[in-house]
DNA sequence: CCTAAAATTGTTATCGATATCATCTTGCCG
DNA sequence: CGGCAAGATGATATCGATAACAATTTTAGG
């Protein structure tokens, strides 16, 4: 039975009292505070009744359960980790949104980090993250500080690393083989032909991936006895579109002949793709292109692009499955090692048909 | 004097017993617990020697602090929340990108959700975000549905609406007159020649920056008497590049005679200036084609496309500098409305020089 | 109609930090 | 040289929920 002094239009007033706690609720509506809280959890036991009963309190009062609190009590933060190098690259969030959804109706929510490709950052932002004690976390890339890896040791919870397949994984893994994608790549292209490869990445090995990518491409081209590769590095990764531009530009000064150029991403191969346009070279006809990613842009410019598709959404959604299994089962599951797909996507830019054979 | 029981190389062990506290971290170094939780604030008052001591301990064992427990005991959770319509938009990564700058070394941190373009959804994500007791909260846009209005007031916590200017604001506000962006583009394009306008955006008003980009759009073709605007409505917001290609085709159709075409956002001009390239017509020259929001592709792609610039990376910036203004201030400051810069940028896209004078 | 099992609800202690106030030094100044 | 302010540290209560166990009511079966 509910109170009758308490005003019934109460949730109406705009500067009303804040804090109000489940113990309010609870006697407001005449049972105890463990009421309401088992009320408010789906498997708890609660009659069908006083619940309806809760609720509709929760709803007059407006009271909105205090998690901070509950974790405290129940020692479960309901929070996961992630920390991604860039949330301003379609690749990554499309893995941030798969997280999310995977994440969607289980009670826990991400919390999203991004590093700028700096295992430093990657430092901090693990340490700032572990202090909301996640029940899981999710890196990309292997390749960690060594206090980021004790730190993680010492959390004892889940770790699960994307995007590549570390030497030394921490524990579990999802993701494949930047370096045999883009070998696949270079097999698939000198297959039709392609002899003169060249080479276009970021300055650094701070973007791990890109770094795995451009040994892949380089192994390949000698193992298929094309000797070495024509390599352009240009900009601090992430490599933008117009940072491609100007990489080609440099490439084809040095090496005119080549004939055809893969990039580290989709997005410094559009770049190069617009630049060569620009100075009256035609894609594929005079020089081919191909980027890496398969980005949305690839499948809709001209020419569209040849590259890598990723399952980039895949790794998200499967890293934050891989997590939660291990919360369900104790974390007793095994450091599994989850692949996921890629596979070349061959369009227009390296289209030997529109390509004069040499 | 440090605990000669407690072993040296404790944190070298791997499967260490977890959950350190405080009081361990107190204990060994011989403090009380709240001196150890003062030696981690810089404000608080503790003898250089005596923090430094504890700053070895907390390294030597190894001991992340919990802000779970800090913030329900000092009831501040150190938290923003943020509420984007989709991350896997540059503008809108950008933004959050803003935000996430702005909160560096300030001890908030932002929880980021996407709410889908969906007023529904927000109101979900702001129930699951007030159960955090974020500080504040910064919302996308002006449109909110009656019980998260609800939700937000009862919250007692500063509130930024960005990217819009709301017509009720709820509290702060940080953005921008889409329509009057978008009447600004028309009339400058007006200015140069164009008469035959059409317009390209998406099926319902579910993106309300993108509706208000419309009906500025249609006043100010009415305005200078060109008659209605052609209109194409296509596809759910976001409006992709491909959607974008689709609905140049019906436009064209339609209305053969054209001249210039705006589109809701780049990505949709980039896709409709590929779509006509591929079916053999030239931008500018057989038509012109505009965007909005000057994202990366349009300055590299070719043609280069025009469009309006906004700060999307200021306008997070702004809205976190706005809230934390409001917390410092004890919340007194007025509801102010802070306008972010936008500007024509014109490129190739609509290059009369390039076009034949009708 | 009685009893054991199941369902429902309540009581109390507790999660791990911090607010607050108390206590104890130390140093400075008249 | 006394006294008081400032600085450093400690003791205790508390934040708001939930775990764990106890108590009570309901249900089912014989």
């Amino acid at each position: 039975m509910k109170n009758e002094d308490e005003p019934k239009d109460k949730r109406l007033k705009p500067g009303e009292a804040q804090k109000l706690t489940m113990a309010e609720v609870a006697k407001y509506v005449g049972v105890s505070a463990m009421t309401v809280s088992r009320a408010f959890r789906q498997d708890a036991s609660v009659s069908e009744e006083t619940r309806k009963r809760i609720m509709e309190a929760v709803d007059a009062l407006g009271y909105v359960l205090d998690l901070s609190a509950g974790s405290l009590s129940s020692r479960r933060s309901g929070f996961i980790a992630a920390l991604v190098p860039s949330i301003n690259n379609s690749n990554f969030s499309d893995t941030a949104r798969g997280m999310t959804d995977a994440l969607q109706n289980t009670g826990l929510q991400l919390l999203l980090g991004y590093t700028d490709y700096s295992a430093e950052k990657e430092e901090e932002l693990i340490e700032a993250m572990l202090r909301r004690r996640p029940e899981g976390i999710i890196l990309t890339g292997g390749s960690h500080t060594a206090r980021a890896r004790r730190m993680l040791a010492k959390a004892g919870i889940p770790v699960v690393e994307t995007w590549e397949l570390p030497e030394n994984p921490i524990n579990q893994v999802v993701g494949f083989s930047n370096s045999e994608a883009m070998a696949l790549l270079v097999r698939t292209l000198a297959s039709q032909g392609y002899r003169k490869f060249g080479y276009i990445g970021g300055t650094t090995a701070r973007d791990t991936r890109g770094s795995q990518r451009r040994s892949g491409f380089q192994k390949t081209v000698e193992e298929l006895g094309l000797g070495p590769g024509r390599m352009i590095s240009f900009g601090v990764p992430p490599i933008t579109m117009e940072q491609g531009g100007q990489a080609i530009v440099s490439l084809l000064e040095r090496w005119p002949d080549t004939e055809v150029v893969l990039c580290v991403s989709d997005l410094s191969a559009f770049g190069a793709i617009m630049e060569c346009t620009r100075r009256g070279m035609k894609v594929p006809k005079d020089i081919a292109i191909a980027g890496f990613g398969d980005y949305e842009i690839s499948s809709i410019c001209h020419p569209r692009i040849t590259t890598i598709n990723v399952d980039c959404y895949g790794i998200g959604r499967q890293a934050a499955a891989r997590l939660m299994d291990a919360l369900h089962t104790g974390e007793a599951t095994g450091d599994e090692i989850t692949l996921t797909g890629y596979k070349v996507v061959l369009r227009e830019s390296t289209d030997r048909n529109g390509a004069p054979t040499v």
